[in-house]
DNA sequence: CGGGTAGTTGATGGTCATCAAGGGGGGTGG
DNA sequence: CCACCCCCCTTGATGACCATCAACTACCCG
């Protein structure tokens, strides 16, 4: 329910040296990887590297959707909001994620830094030029929106059918699967970086309810709480059976 | 809550002859208006056309996703099950859609016919050969895709955040509102194709809810309800200030 | 120490689900 | 042609889950 704060952001990089992209550490995870040695340098010399601080927001739903961003650093909440401040967050973001697809002229969404981020800047008319000349990236973004799809459809079925438990189950099964997949070795315990509105307002449930819900989920055993932001895993079975909508 | 039966689908034709795709009536308003006069043959070599009868579920979730289907003709309705029962609708597809976007080898969702159906298969492997050598086809999916990524966040802001007569008045908007663009002349009522079964489910909601809440809308006029599966909108703005969450 | 933010826990209430019964239309078969 | 059935829809009664309101704790940072 936070108020929308229009950010000035901070450019650090007309990146005219082709070792932006080059050096870039997200580069290999992200949709540039489309793009090789040689022409890397097209590639930087379209983007522009901002800092965002944490809950800065740098894309607004309705403005004129002007550019591209990739995620280099941090963590990025994605949410709607209706006029009376009632929030849905749509997804988070990570590194090497694309934000901005859109086909209309303007942004569907809003998109806020969770905390300290990093995203490189592309201008849409620009990047469609690159996309012209290399359908390599064209169809790596496919992919992109056809995961995010895939995502949005299991969210859909999360929200419209699933109890507050098995939400929150679902939630915490998707954060210890981004990391299985992208993170390098298992930490003990999930890092939550998002606070408890957050994901209420991504799970469509309010604060309270993702409090007792997860208090409960500690007591049946389920899970250990270390701190607000450390949840670990106990029973991987049986949350895996809540999350997919076994338990009565 | 259906159970999903396994169709056995009637063959329509292993259209070797170009005429498929040239007289497709759907063809300009799909992806394959992508592909222009004399590469058309190319695309209708590898299309079979199947008729699929209202009911009949034509795509699983969790088969081996090998063919893409682009619809011709009727209504689809798209869904994920849980395994007590429990059914979320994603979203509706129509003539001209593309169907089995997915980046996995399995479908994320199940697809069955609401009225008799028609659709174009096309096997995965061969598609993804054409789209090769036509880049524009592989812009359009990505369009396509784009669309449905906005289409599906505004149903999450509905389903998580959304009250039972916020939604059903932004339902009925979306349905006017896909009538007015891709309808030729505005009939004076809408004409619903699902039941109010299928539309609890695509809105989260129960069955006897939608049919509270279509009573409630039109005791306080902003709706007619001429027969179950024909609605007037009396009061336009009224409708769509409710739908985008202003009325209190 | 004080203030602010984030989180937890408890009491209460509302919205929508569930359970139940009845009406209406279309199809089939006697 | 009518009876019957089945499905869809509607309406009412009750109840559960989660939201709301409220109080309290913990923690961070000044």
């Amino acid at each position: 329910m936070e108020s929308v704060v229009r950010t000035r952001l901070i450019v650090l990089d007309q990146a005219q040296a082709p070792g932006v992209c080059q050096s870039c550490d997200a580069r290999s995870i992200s949709v540039c990887s489309a793009i090789d040695g040689k022409d890397l340098h097209r590639l930087a010399s379209l983007a522009t590297v901002q800092q965002v601080g944490a809950g800065k927001t740098f894309i607004n739903e309705g403005d004129p959707a002007d550019h591209f961003y990739n995620l280099t650093q941090g963590t990025v909440k994605l949410f709607k909001l209706l006029p009376d401040g009632r929030r849905q967050i749509t997804g988070f973001s990570h590194r090497g994620d694309f934000l901005g697809l859109a086909v209309s002229h303007s942004y569907a969404f809003s998109a806020e830094a969770v905390d300290q981020v990093r995203v490189c800047r592309f201008s849409r008319s620009a990047l469609r030029r690159v996309m012209d000349d290399f359908p390599a990236l064209e169809k790596r973004l496919l992919d992109v929106a056809s995961n995010e799809l895939v995502a949005a459809q299991e969210q859909m079925l999360l929200l419209g059918r699933k109890t507050a438990r098995e939400r929150v189950a679902s939630f915490l099964m998707a954060q210890e699967k981004r990391l299985s997949l992208c993170g390098h070795e298992m930490p003990d315990a999930l890092e939550l970086a998002m606070t408890r509105g957050d994901i209420a307002d991504y799970l469509g449930l309010t604060i309270e309810t993702i409090s007792r819900t997860f208090t409960r989920l500690r007591n049946e055993g389920l899970i250990a709480i270390l701190a607000a932001d450390q949840v670990r895993i106990l029973d991987h079975d049986g949350l895996a059976e809540l999350a997919d909508g076994f338990s009565e």
